[in-house]
DNA sequence: TTATGATATTATAATAATCTAATATTGAAA
DNA sequence: TTTCAATATTAGATTATTATAATATCATAA
């Protein structure tokens, strides 16, 4: 069976997809939240991003779907948002980091 | 095994390629590509950016080392540089295509 | 209440990316 | 040698992205 090329429509959608994970701390951040919830707190700490950095990083990855966020108290926990993102994740790191 | 987080190094790296990737005309180039070398001409068909900007597109992927290109004189056949990259472009394929 | 820790928002200056138009180069063919 | 097709380069205006600083919100504890 023939290749499919991707259509312009799923170039746009996945292209965005990619400029949002095209930043170095974006994408350790999403590393970390590959292996679970994290508060903007322990984020901030395994980044060195400043608190309004991180808040920023991550409110533009749930604005664009990356990532979700459920508030325990005075804690915002976020995490991967569906499993497509976190495939990409695993994906990147099976073909660099092996 | 404890699963091993990305150094900020490796961050760095792999989110500049990313950006580079992150581009609706150039993922597009590159998933053309992954079939095999096309010519300049080729690909300013298979898009629809100007000769100029796919020129702008390849020499920019060239310079970060995701294609290479071979001349065949008048003819310069760009292909995907190396196996990493194939590899992520058939990963986002795999992802976002069924 | 007041204070404090956790998080979000806003504004802004600096930098980078983008597209387009114009022009240059290069090799082959006429 | 002139022409033409294929490709590359350059310059510029426009727009987007980034980091930082300052401030706001909001829940809890004192």
């Amino acid at each position: 069976m023939a290749k499919k090329i991707p259509t312009k429509d799923q170039c746009f959608y996945v292209s965005g997809l990619l400029k949002t994970l095209a930043h170095p701390q974006r994408l350790l951040i999403l590393c970390h939240l590959v292996e679970g919830p994290r508060s903007v707190n322990e984020l901030t700490e395994l980044t060195d991003a400043s608190q309004s950095a991180v808040s920023q990083f991550l409110g533009r990855m749930k604005a664009e779907g990356l990532v979700k966020s459920e508030r325990d108290n005075q804690f915002n926990n976020y995490e991967i948002a569906n499993d497509q993102i976190k495939q990409i994740i695993q994906a990147l790191d099976k073909i660099f980091n092996q």
